[in-house]
DNA sequence: TTTATTGCAAATTATTTGCACATCA
DNA sequence: TGATGTGCAAATAATTTGCAATAAA
């Protein structure tokens, strides 16, 4: 199987879940999916847009939101918070966290049981369930330590600088 | 010393903290560290404004925004995000980390030494250093669960702010 | 045909900014 | 006095919504 077949398969399999929870299916939402599933990871509103609006110029940002809002009452799709600004969508499949480095935009996921027990533990210490799913963990990646290590070398690690 | 005369000592303080790191103090920013000090806890900005306003009514909220980021600047208060919605402001007085309950709104603060060993391995594990004290853990509180138990169902009539 | 969906424009929410005037050091 | 700070209105950014026109089932 080639990935474009691939790639269709899982549109079309995105779309009959679309259909069987009672939605129809359109031009502007093929378009949304197949976005969505060439993307293979993360994308804002704005980029699904920005893809789909390269097959059809036509179809309007609202569009966008009302169908990834759609996709995700649907169960197809998630979106996750990265701190201040924009939501990212991605495709349902993988469950995963979402690590965003503020300095450089990055997003990087976690598979979710490897950080579940830490939380658990928080949880259980203070009668609170995190919910991380929805909301990335905000940091520095390495890559921006080392950088900012290399130059400046300015107090982190230990030091309550992590007021942003 | 009564609470009246540690209130107004603090006010003191923390206005001295804003003017040694060259601002002026003026009667708005007066009224906001009052706001802030007296509340003792988390405000968002409107909630600052509408105390202020109650002692003054011609204080603009964008006057009370560009405050709380002088007072931010000269590191007397800090904000934190709770998701979605607005930030709320607190004295940097103490260092601690927020549970935040999207089912009824809740702020609870955990003290930031509990926590840090958890994400410090998550940041070996990733190589990522994440940064707690700027966005709230987001999650359900004990209250609520209880409550999503025992009724099993959605309606949560106590909700002030319903943050999908 | 009938109801869901779309495009567009206008509204929202939380916050920021340009500007002319007022005020603190 | 002269830089800072203020009130106000208008600008953002991301997303949502009302509505008349269109298209799917």
């Amino acid at each position: 199987m080639t990935s474009q077949e691939s790639e269709a398969s899982r549109v079309g399999q995105v779309l009959a879940q679309l259909s069987s929870s009672g939605h129809r299916i359109t031009n502007p939402r093929r378009h949304i999916v197949t976005a969505l599933v060439q993307a293979g990871g993360h994308l804002t509103a704005e980029e699904v847009a920005t893809a789909v609006q390269r097959r059809d110029p036509s179809v309007h940002l609202a569009t966008v939101y009302r169908t990834l809002d759609a996709l995700e009452r649907a169960g197809v799709i998630i979106h996750i918070h990265l701190g201040h600004g924009r939501a990212i969508y991605h495709l349902a499949d993988s469950s995963h966290y979402h690590l965003y480095c503020q300095q450089c935009g990055s997003v990087r996921e976690i598979p979710q049981s490897e950080v579940d027990d830490l939380f658990a533990l928080i949880g259980r210490a203070y009668d609170f369930e995190p919910s991380l799913g929805h909301f990335a963990i905000i940091g520095t990646c390495g890559r921006c330590i080392d950088r900012r290590g290399s130059k400046g070398n300015r107090s982190r690690g230990t030091s309550p600088e992590s007021i942003a």
